[in-house]
DNA sequence: CTGTGTGCAAACACTTTGCAGGTGT
DNA sequence: ACACCTGCAAAGTGTTTGCACACAG
């Protein structure tokens, strides 16, 4: 595990105290997270709107990615290092989970989707896959 | 095929212009629609308020169902007969796809998702797969 | 006749953009 | 020094709510 300061040399990103925070969000939790999750504990601080920079930011450098929200919101999760394969390409092909108990959704680092048979004609470039039911926690 | 109006009257909505022509919108495009897709060419006879509120009405009652969509928003799809399974409960355990290129989003009916293998503990109800690449179309 | 659908106005929520000034490297 | 980041204000976009009237069954 590298520290913050070199996690922001590796995606060529400055150092900054906003990204610093919102990093640390992402850190501190095991969810993925929506613009509100991550505002909320910074808004006195930082603008809404560097917020929203930031996040962007982040997923373009690859720092995070978009999970999707059954709601069709979007919300972000850290990429860990399943998500830069051999190819040092950007994969997520793992499974979301969002449980409707506690609704909190997670990254399934582990469970990848299946390589799924398309009628003939269609090329595959990217999967997203949101599972919705009960997480471990919730189930007793 | 049923027609229009023992259609309304299967799924217990009453028959209305706006929802006979929001249906028509539905029924004459093979691809999911947001609801600026449904709101355009109906624009100048009803309110976008009223498509909203009819929008919902039809997924609540299960005459349409929602496709997620990469950018966070949402879209709409009509439930073929697949979607009313042997046990009279819904799913919708298709594959959505996403071309990358014309930008819609079709519903590959008969390509369903496989049985993914959750950890202990996790219990599924619901799965959304929605998958990007080139469509048939598009690939030529 | 009754309950539901519709239109209009307005509120509300979410996200983006432009610009001026501040900060990291 | 320069490019980039941030905050503020404002605009833009998408969605919901309340209410009065219209209409389907």
């Amino acid at each position: 595990m590298s520290d913050v300061k070199s996690i922001f040399k590796d995606y060529k990103l400055r150092h900054t105290d906003c990204r610093e925070e919102i990093l640390d969000v992402f850190t501190s939790k095991t969810y993925a997270l929506s613009h509100a999750d991550v505002e909320l504990p910074l808004k006195d601080r930082f603008d809404r709107v560097t917020i929203y920079r930031t996040l962007k930011t982040f997923v373009d450098k690859g720092l995070i990615h978009k999970v999707l929200d059954d709601e069709g919101g979007v919300k972000y999760a850290i990429c860990k290092e399943s998500c830069n394969s051999v190819d040092r390409q950007h994969h997520h092909e793992h499974v979301h989970f969002k449980c409707t108990t506690c609704g909190l959704t997670t990254c399934l680092d582990h469970v990848i989707i299946p390589n799924i048979i398309l009628p003939e004609g269609y090329q595959r470039v990217e999967t997203n896959l949101l599972m919705q039911g009960v997480c471990k926690t919730c189930s007793f």
